[in-house]
DNA sequence: ACCGGCATGTAACGGGTTACATGATTTT
DNA sequence: AAAATCATGTAACCCGTTACATGCCGGT
């Protein structure tokens, strides 16, 4: 499953650009499973407009740039939910912090203490977004998908708050590993 | 940061070949947060080794198919701190389950229900494996990032267990869509 | 007899990221 | 005056996945 799909389940909310896509799903409730950029949408979008997919119609807007709205087709809806009948491939997660907390014995104290820190204040962020979302966003699967996040990014943050210890408490060498020196 | 590094970070806990790295990324510690598969990770090796990062030896065993066994080098270990000591990415997830959960009411209620099931199985199955490998891993590091991902999938599970019905209480029919009828 | 686990590797393909190109407008 | 937001798009590159190739051993 491509970034195709993911446009598709975007439109099927309702019309939108490549940019208010992209807005979606960084700050909509899919922001935290599932990521693209300007450099897949873009191209996604204009393969399904040329597979008659989508629908595209173009609107100039007064002290803006003009945009190309996007609005989901009958074919669409088809190839999606095609899409969301097959075995969803396993989770494909690759977090380079969760990396790095786990080789903190080989990171720079004061580098380590700013991911971290920003890290926790990310998994915050995503909470109070996902409360916000709540007030306006009403179907079942979405508050579903939107509580399990909260679930989620609740516990990590409850977690880094109360086992900073582990990885700050206690003075530690950078031991397990030959440091380079020359002596 | 790519699989090289990855790579560097598991020979860091003791020499092991392709094979027992890729063991170690599925049942270890590092297996919710990181995947990488024999086509990236041979491959990887392979470039490591001739840049001398990691050194490699052959070992024959009775019975079973010869391996190679390669450990990181002075070297290897200059360019994992280096990889940690940069800015990491955000992280990039990318879960068509939670996907489809997000888009449920498009999908066959069976389906769904299969998919439902086993994904909770999964998350149950990692606690576990986490609460498993406490009781030999000790580095705070290791604890530290194996409590967080008790305290993920645990919330996960726990939520998923309290709110099925959201995804299936009430009878739903399909709305929101048009579907693929023609009458 | 067959499947699953152990063990390594390559080649082609697909797809996403990065960087580049462009440009107006609003906010700081 | 600079930076951020809005807005679209392309091309090259990197890299990871998938599929294929090979083979032995142990258990059912």
């Amino acid at each position: 499953m491509d970034v195709k799909i993911l446009c598709l389940g975007v439109l099927t909310l309702g019309e939108a650009s490549g940019y208010e896509i992209k807005k979606q799903l960084e700050e909509g409730p899919l922001a935290y499973f599932y990521h693209a950029g300007f450099g897949s949408i873009y191209p996604a979008l204009k393969a399904l407009y040329h597979d008659k997919q989508i629908d595209c119609f173009e609107v100039s807007q007064e002290s803006r740039p003009g945009k190309k709205v996007y609005s989901i087709t009958a074919k669409g809806y088809e190839s999606f939910r095609s899409a969301l009948s097959r075995k969803p491939a396993i989770d494909k997660i690759r977090s380079e912090v969760l990396l790095m907390f786990f080789f903190a014995r080989f990171v720079d104290r004061e580098h380590l203490h700013g991911v971290f820190e920003k890290y926790l204040e990310g998994a915050h962020k995503i909470v109070k977004q996902l409360e916000s979302l709540d007030m306006v966003d009403t179907t079942p699967d979405c508050e579903f998908t939107n509580g399990l996040g909260r679930a989620i990014f609740g516990a990590i943050a409850c977690y880094m708050e109360d086992n900073r210890q582990l990885l700050f408490g206690l003075e530690r060498s950078n031991s397990g590993c030959p440091t380079t020196s020359k002596t």
